[in-house]
RNA sequence: CGCGGGGUGGAGGAAUGGCACCUCGUCAGGCUCAUAAUCUGAAGGUCCCGGUUCGAAUCCGGGCCCCGCAACCA
């Protein structure tokens, strides 16, 4: 019974390049996820795009002296040739938030909100600067410190005596733009009414928490019964999606509604929707099977700071939307990965990128060593010296020395027909299938790592126990009998690594002349399929080592 | 006292109040098919102070530190 399985990964906010802890953060779970459902034969739709509006974005287009549109276009160029070229992420679409059809989609979620009278008209104060006629946001005011006296402060936190100043508080704001004073000003925005919404999402959380990390759960349950607030959804911007104005009723409309925009936390998570009508368009597809009815599977994946768009407003938006619409099962949360124990900073230095590291180690020692390292519990560290020693000391030692020892002892030979695998090899291999299917089910990828290497493991100990180097030599049928354990876990590994490293499995394929491993056996069927296959193997004369070690004397990072 | 998450050998992770476990590294020994790989064994640990308990990593109180919500940054 083939699953549905839409993946929806966090879409990156192209104010900067990216870095490893967005791979291993949120882009390279969803990818090993995404490949795992694919190789066991359900049907993935795997979307994601860059989240292009906001005020950081226009900031850094002042900072560069170009338009916010010319850095959007910018960075998601840049990103789409790295998720595709170089690391070969395998998104089924991957678009961006300024596209029509998202736009359009975002204000059909706006006026759904609006008729259904899950949204309402208030006030807010924000700076606003006479000479220009506009409102400015937070980061364009600068000001002298209530609590300190300091001039030309922040406008949220003081520079200097690093007090938090609340909205409103600064002394004497000025517009950072001109220099010039700004007022304190009253502007209507629509504001989402969570508190009515609150009941639905909370019968919503009590079912779908239980797929979910314990702590994601709990902060998720903290919200709730903190009471969710109303939220504005709009802003004073003029980048954004703009307010549907002809689509609202006159009583409904906010004063100078053209000049302002739907705000980011709200259109970015509708993009999941959208790119998957997007989708649907390109490739003739039928989104509706990824959204309505049974045997779906929806799966989100993001860091810790997104954990409440995802967790009860993107639910909330989508039950408003339409109720038959699947809401979210896994909701993938990581914590951060730091680099050397300090967060990732650019005016700090603390700076790794992806590019760099993948081109030179290649996608499948990233692959595994963030894996290896993966924040999913709490924040973790990418260590430079532990890099080499994990790669070295694990993938390349136990899982590729396995691989490689094994079949240099085979090559050359060809297994008798009637060989079997035994026993204990048979339930060696239909645990480590077991663990991870139950692992990669629930987003535990480091498990499921670990109950891959608990096979080679059992590999390595069964070629030492039996001293099969010796049996080559002195006893061909005790050879064969080992030899059909050890190749029957070399295919097996074939398979198992195959979501996580991709590479290396395809590889093995053209080593054993296998016709490859990407699609996984079924289900307690494990043994039946791998025992033909084992009799067919032939090791390539261009047989090299899987993985190859590390040379830390090279390395100049 | 704004809300929330977290602190376990050198590194990364487990542990319904019940013998602190796993992987890597280190050290000692074995093996030589394999990439100085592999196999066996050993040393080394619950952030601090107090409390509850026959028994605390776990529960309670107090402290210290890190992080998210909330600047450049996920």
């Amino acid at each position: 019974m083939h699953k549905k399985v839409l993946i929806g990964v966090a879409w990156p906010y192209v104010n900067g390049e990216l870095h490893i802890g967005h791979l291993a953060g949120y882009l390279l779970p969803a990818d090993i996820c995404a490949r795992y459902h694919r190789s066991i034969g359900n049907q993935v739709l795997m979307v994601s795009g860059s989240d292009c509006f906001g005020t950081p974005i226009t900031l850094e287009a002042d900072k560069r002296k170009i338009t916010p549109d010319e850095v959007v276009k910018d960075y998601h160029q840049k990103d789409t040739h790295l998720f595709r070229e170089i690391l070969d992420l395998s998104y089924d679409l991957y678009t961006l938030t300024n596209h029509p059809n998202h736009i359009k989609v975002t204000q059909d979620f706006f006026i759904k909100m609006l008729e259904g009278g899950y949204l309402f008209i208030d006030k807010t104060k924000q700076y606003y600067s006479p000479t220009q006629n506009r409102f400015l946001p937070d980061r364009y005011v600068v000001g002298e410190c209530p609590f300190c006296g300091t001039e030309d402060t922040r406008s949220d936190q003081c520079d200097s005596c690093g007090k938090l100043i609340s909205h409103g508080e600064l002394l004497h704001p000025r517009s950072n733009l001109t220099g010039e004073d700004v007022e304190f000003k009253d502007t209507e925005h629509y504001f989402v009414d969570w508190p009515k919404l609150q009941p639905r999402i909370e019968k919503y959380v009590e079912t779908a928490g239980r797929n979910w990390k314990d702590w994601v759960n709990n902060e998720t349950l903290g919200w709730l019964k903190e009471g969710l607030k109303p939220r504005a959804i709009t802003r004073d911007l003029d980048w954004g999606v703009p307010i549907p104005v002809d689509r609202i009723p006159q009583d409904l409309l906010i004063e100078n509604a053209n000049s302002k925009r739907i705000y980011v936390w709200f259109d970015a998570v509708i993009g999941y929707f959208s790119a998957s009508l997007l989708w649907a368009t390109i490739n003739e597809g039928k989104w509706e099977d990824f959204w309505f009815g049974e045997n779906l599977k929806h799966y989100y994946f993001m860091g810790k700071d997104n954990l409440v768009f995802h967790t009860l407003f993107w639910p909330g938006q989508l039950m408003v939307y339409n109720s038959e619409l699947h809401l979210p099962d896994v909701v993938s949360i990581n914590m951060f990965l730091n680099l050397d124990g300090k967060q990732f900073s650019k005016s700090r230095g603390v700076v790794l990128k992806i590019e760099d590291i993948v081109e030179k180690y290649g996608n499948d020692l990233v692959r595994f060593y963030l894996t290896l390292i993966m924040p999913e519990t709490r924040d973790s560290s990418f260590v430079w010296s532990d890099l080499y020693e994990k790669v070295n000391g694990v993938l390349v030692a136990n899982l590729g020395n396995f691989i490689h020892r094994t079949l240099s002892l085979y090559k050359g030979q060809k297994l008798a027909k009637t060989n079997e695998i035994n026993e204990v090899t048979t339930s060696a291999i239909r645990n480590a299938f077991r663990k991870s299917r139950d692992f990669l089910e629930s987003c535990q990828y480091r498990n499921y790592l670990d109950s891959v290497l608990e096979l080679t493991a059992y590999g390595n100990l069964l070629v030492d126990k039996h001293k099969v180097w010796e049996l080559k030599k002195t006893n061909t049928e005790e050879f064969e009998e080992v030899m059909t354990q050890l190749l029957g876990v070399v295919v097996a590994i074939g398979y198992l690594i195959n979501p996580l490293l991709p590479e290396g499995s395809s590889r093995l394929s053209n080593y054993t002349g296998l016709r490859g491993f990407d699609k996984w056996p079924e289900d307690g069927k494990e043994i039946e399929t791998i025992n033909p296959l084992i009799k067919e193997i032939i090791v390539s004369d261009g047989l090299k080592p899987l993985f190859t070690k590390l040379d830390k004397t090279q390395d100049t990072f």
